[in-house]
DNA sequence: AGCACGCCGACT
DNA sequence: GTCGGCGTGCTC
């Protein structure tokens, strides 16, 4: 009786978009299961496909199912709940169940087709060529190539013969050439050689004895060997220590004394740093109530959600420690979540220090190999902890006690491309799967994380106080059109001056925050602090340069560059822009001689180099470190007295109902950079809208007044917690097509939609309004928590199949979006 | 997505 | 007459 497997191909498309049968051959039997990565015939291609299910029967006609051609890895790359996870999410999201799946596994486990060519009839067993004859010249020196070559990979048979996938075809059709396809991993694993002996010391040093005089390398090589006392060394270590060539371990092995192994390698991207052993530090009072809190949820090994919310410098990362400490004497496992821009040395530092090997690092600086290796370590049980950014949710651990989530409320835990997936949400997902505590940490919650809190959807936990009692750091505020009033038109105003100049004489350090996203899109007076708003929507308007024009996203509202402000007529109207690099010119020239490391995409591209000024920073090689996202998260530096942001306004104005939010968690964030030991901090916040809420606030660190009057605000507009969002993005290559389809997508939304459940709001043009040559719109959709909206669209989508294939439209469905753009 | 099949215009 | 354009349809 035969086997069946269902699964699942690598072809990201809506009609293949289900599981394939296939029949699973005797000689695979023992390999394939349930998330195993095969390689699968499919139309003419081979491709990489996984397992979902294994079935004795099949519907298909026998004769109309393939077999499975190859099984990929010794193990499925895939735990059964993860296939089950990503079903779910291809479902939720709305993506292809494939995209689901792959996102899971690091890159290296991303095959694809090989082709390999041979020609079929050798020379030898036709040495006339009589069999060629008709060929043309330019096929028979196709063959005689492939043949001198015995098996070509397709790209360089193209590359020997330019244009020749046509005659190609041809010879393969006729069988003149014989074409293989399978499926290959994009990298390898990586190998050492180690030298190895089993003799017994006795044999060892009989060995060693019956050497020819002469050998004067081997027994030189043997005695080190010996002398090392290790079971195995590496056997470049053993060549470059004694300056030997191969050959003379050769001769020991051809004597019988040693022999060589293969050893698989991980690439340990920590292995030359040292990590000091950290143990538990004394708990604060609160602490110790949120640690007790948390550790008799992990005993009861049910699903469970936290919150906690402890101001900066609270100690949360020391309460995460002791909790996983907790969870691992369970002998359970942990996954720890952490903005991609915050998993800086520092923080890795700390969790490698507590638990050393039983960490495993993943985050998008190691390279796909490295990763590759720290993702093994985690499947098969040699880490217990992963700590990474939005991906390690997936982390392949199979009884996980524990997920933290660092800093929850950062926007970069939503995937911004398919499968647009939230981390947070996953982990509540897999937490129910393994009966695993979640806690969320933040000095700053997200507003729905918050709103859950108070609904007791989670349990709230609260650190109030700083480690130590140590004060929070004093915040002023300067109001930058006044310095224009009075005339100074510097980046840097006289208060923040002063402040630096002072650091710079004491020998203390500043960080100086420059909030680069969004500048240049929005307008603003100088002279009043007004932005251009639209009169719909109350929202700023998005500066388009194509056509010089400010629009509204939300509603579509447009008006032409205004050249005076509407509010005052001052013709101090700015479209803002200011780099990094502009300000550091700025302080140089005001502060002959001061020190500086700026810190943006461009000066930390490099690998490492992330490190290496922070290092450099910590060593007070530097008197400023000037930056952007990066420098607002997780640093910890105790001569930092003075945290300088140069303009607060820059996210409040974007055309995001989230702006307020933003602003204020990152000047929060900003802040609590300052003063963390047993220095002072001082805070210097320039802006050009002193009064706004989300300022004034921040500058109090009063999360609760912030939460209350934003709450209000959203509850007004209607926008989350008080409902959830989906955006529909429509994209085509003209525009006619994509106003005609958007409405009749819109309108068929409109009539299937259940009243009271969802509002509908556009199509409108998104702000990016083309991208590649292609037209963008986008419809917003506001639903009440609950009700189905992916099955809704989905099934509205596949109403509308006919219409939409027909047409060259794309459409994509982002839950819960982070950005309206 | 690819790749084949299939049906219409400019070339040896 | 053929080469080659890309519309349409399918992949267990």
């Amino acid at each position: 009786m035969s086997m069946y497997a269902k699964v699942i191909v690598d072809v990201p498309v809506k009609d293949a978009n289900r599981p394939f049968d296939y029949r699973i051959p005797d000689s695979l039997v023992d390999w394939v299961e349930i998330g195993s990565r095969v390689g699968v015939p499919f139309g003419p291609r081979v491709l990489q496909g996984f397992v979902i299910e294994i079935a004795s029967t099949t519907e298909h006609p026998p004769g109309r199912v393939k077999d499975i051609q190859e099984v990929l890895d010794v193990e499925p790359p895939l735990l059964p709940e993860l296939v089950q996870l990503g079903r779910w999410m291809s479902e939720h999201y709305l993506c292809h169940w494939v995209t689901a799946l792959q996102v899971m596994l690091p890159t290296a486990l991303k095959g694809k087709e090989e082709i390999l060519l041979r020609a079929s009839t050798p020379l030898a067993a036709n040495p006339s060529g009589d069999g060629l004859s008709h060929l043309t010249p330019e096929e028979r020196d196709m063959i005689y190539w492939l043949e001198g070559r015995g098996r070509a990979a397709i790209d360089a048979f193209l590359g020997q013969f330019p244009n020749a996938q046509r005659t190609l075809k041809a010879l393969i059709r006729q069988k003149y050439i014989e074409e293989t396809r399978r499926v290959v991993d994009t990298l390898g694993t990586k190998y050492i050689t180690y030298v190895v002996s089993d003799l017994s010391g006795e044999d060892w040093d009989r060995g060693l004895a019956a050497l020819p005089l002469q050998a004067k390398r081997q027994r030189e090589a043997a005695e080190w060997f010996r002398k090392q006392g290790e079971e195995q060394i590496r056997l470049s270590d053993l060549l470059s220590e004694l300056q030997i060539s191969r050959s003379v371990v050769e001769g020991l092995i051809q004597k019988g004394l040693v022999r060589l192994e293969e050893q698989e390698e991980y690439r340990d991207p920590y292995k030359d740093r040292d990590f000091e052993r950290t143990t538990s530090l004394p708990l604060t009072e609160p602490q110790e109530m949120a640690y007790r809190s948390i550790v008799e949820a992990l005993n009861r090994q049910e699903p469970e959600a936290y919150l906690l919310h402890g101001i900066t410098g609270s100690g949360k990362t020391e309460v995460y420690l002791q909790s996983i400490e907790r969870c691992l004497e369970q002998g359970r496992q942990a996954i720890v979540l952490v903005p991609e821009i915050s998993l800086t040395p520092q923080m890795v530092e700390r969790f490698k220090s507590r638990f050393g090997d039983r960490v495993a690092v993943l985050h998008s600086r190691l390279s796909h190999g490295e990763r590759f290796d720290e993702w093994r370590r985690i499947y098969r049980g040699e880490a217990d902890v992963a700590i990474g950014a939005r991906s390690a949710v997936f982390a392949p651990l199979r009884r996980i006690g524990l997920i933290v989530i660092d800093e929850e409320h950062e926007s970069s835990y939503k995937q911004e491309d398919h499968p647009k997936y939230h981390a947070r949400e996953i982990a509540l997902q897999r937490s129910q799967n393994h009966g695993a505590v979640v806690i969320l940490g933040s000095a700053t919650p997200s507003m729905e994380t918050y709103a859950d809190a108070q609904k007791k959807k989670l349990r709230l936990l609260t650190l109030p106080v700083r480690v130590a009692d140590r004060p929070l750091p004093e915040v002023k505020i300067v109001d930058m059109r006044q310095e224009l009033r009075e005339g100074h038109r510097s980046i840097f105003s006289r208060e923040l001056t002063e402040a630096v100049q002072d650091r710079w004489e004491r020998g203390e350090q500043s960080v100086l925050f420059l909030n680069r996203r969004g500048y240049s899109t929005f307008v603003l007076c100088r002279s009043c602090g007004d932005t251009v708003e639209c009169p719909h929507c109350d929202i700023s308007l998005t500066y388009h340069q194509a056509n010089r024009s400010l629009r509204c996203h939300y509603c579509g509202y447009a008006m032409n560059e205004p050249r005076e402000c509407p509010t005052c007529q001052s013709d101090q109207i700015r479209f803002f822009g200011t780099g990094t690099q502009k300000v550091e010119e700025e302080l140089v020239r005001r502060f002959p001689g001061i020190r500086v490391i700026r810190m943006d995409v461009d000066t930390t591209s490099q690998k490492g180099s992330h490190e290496k000024w922070l290092n450099q920073f910590g060593r007070r090689q530097a008197d400023v470190l000037l930056g952007t996202q990066m420098v607002a998260k997780g640093l910890d530096f105790p001569y930092v007295t003075l945290v300088g942001v140069i303009a607060a306004d820059t996210v409040l104005h974007l055309p995001d109902f989230r702006g307020s939010e933003r602003t204020f968690q990152l000047l929060t964030q900003v802040a609590g950079r300052a003063g963390r030991h047993h220095l002072p901090g001082e805070v210097v916040i320039q802006t050009y809208s002193p009064e706004h809420y989300s300022i004034q606030l921040a500058a109090q660190q009063s999360y609760d007044a912030f939460f209350r009057e934003e709450l209000a605000l959203r509850k007004q507009a209607i926008y989350p917690p008080y409902c959830r969002l989906a955006m529909i993005h429509i994209t085509h290559e003209d525009l006619p097509s994509i106003v005609q389809l958007g409405k009749r997508l819109v309108d068929r939304l409109n009539e299937t939609k259940p009243e009271r459940k969802v509002q509908i709001f556009g199509p409108v043009p998104s702000p990016l309004s083309r991208i590649k040559d292609r037209y963008r719109y986008q419809c917003m959709l506001k639903f009440i928590d609950g009700f189905p909206v992916a099955s809704w669209i989905q099934q509205t989508l596949d109403e509308l199949e006919d219409d939409l294939k027909t047409s060259k439209v794309h459409i994509s469905v982002d839950i819960d979006p982070q950005m309206l753009m």
